[in-house]
DNA sequence: GTCCGTGCAAAGCGTTTGCAGCTTA
DNA sequence: TAAGCTGCAAACGCTTTGCACGGAC
């Protein structure tokens, strides 16, 4: 996994720093949308200039894309460090089921091209209430 | 369109003042996601405190929904006074075009059931090039 | 006439920018 | 060794808060 990091700033002649390492580290572990505040929060070593520099950087080069939970933004692994899903999120709890739907996958790209679009990338959000909160 | 407006005041026990109108016109001559920036200059008379406290009205009572289009949340007029649709964007020259899918409002039922979870709301943004840029 | 909502001013905060020094390749 | 990157400090701009006046009902 880090070695396809690695790769990637080899590729582009960029440094591979120690708050960069630290930031995709955390990312990895935690694994669900994180706000740039608890980005900062969870890498208390790394300045919080940093922080912004690093997760602009990682959405140039693909590393990260944003999510749109609720009313704030948010950030999260892309592919290939993190297959590519959707989110089902319970807006009692907050609990977050990761989507994988291969039909859904195939129904945007035939929205796109009904519409004479070459899809770049999509998001899909579902909120509602989980079976524990109903 | 108006009519419908007056009616959700008049219910909840609120004054449809000239600023809430103003926003509400805009908004829906406008016909497309805006920021809040987007908002503001397009209602000069309104203060710009008026058009952040408006809008969070207008979420809370469901006139408006919030979107996320790039790095920005915009915002957007919600049924019944939009019909429910999503987006394609095109990344190059920032062209939207609403996206109108039974197949797609059944299949978000059928993931959320299938996780048991009972669904409120959702989201689907899809960014490409258009037929004209590419 | 009442009280909700607005405009204005100021505070608050998240984000951006500039720069010197350190770290990575 | 050279240049990119970081941390620090300060600036910046969007958003929020408090309050007195004005307008909707």
């Amino acid at each position: 996994m880090e070695r396809e990091l690695e790769e990637i700033f080899i590729r582009q002649r960029l440094r591979l720093t120690k708050p960069r390492r630290i930031i995709f580290n955390v990312m990895h572990a935690t694994d669900t949308p994180l706000s740039i505040a608890a980005i900062a929060k969870l890498c208390p070593s790394v300045e919080r200039t940093s922080v912004y520099r690093t997760l602009e950087l990682f959405v140039q080069l693909g590393i990260v894309e944003t999510v749109a939970r609720g009313w704030k933004q948010q950030y999260e692994l892309a592919s290939p460090f993190n297959s590519h899903h959707h989110h089902l999120t319970c807006s009692l709890c907050g609990k977050v089921i990761d989507i994988y739907s291969k039909k859904f996958e195939m129904l945007v790209g035939a929205i796109s091209h009904e519409n004479q679009f070459v899809a770049q990338d999509h998001t899909l959000e579902i909120r509602g209430h989980c079976v524990v909160c109903r």
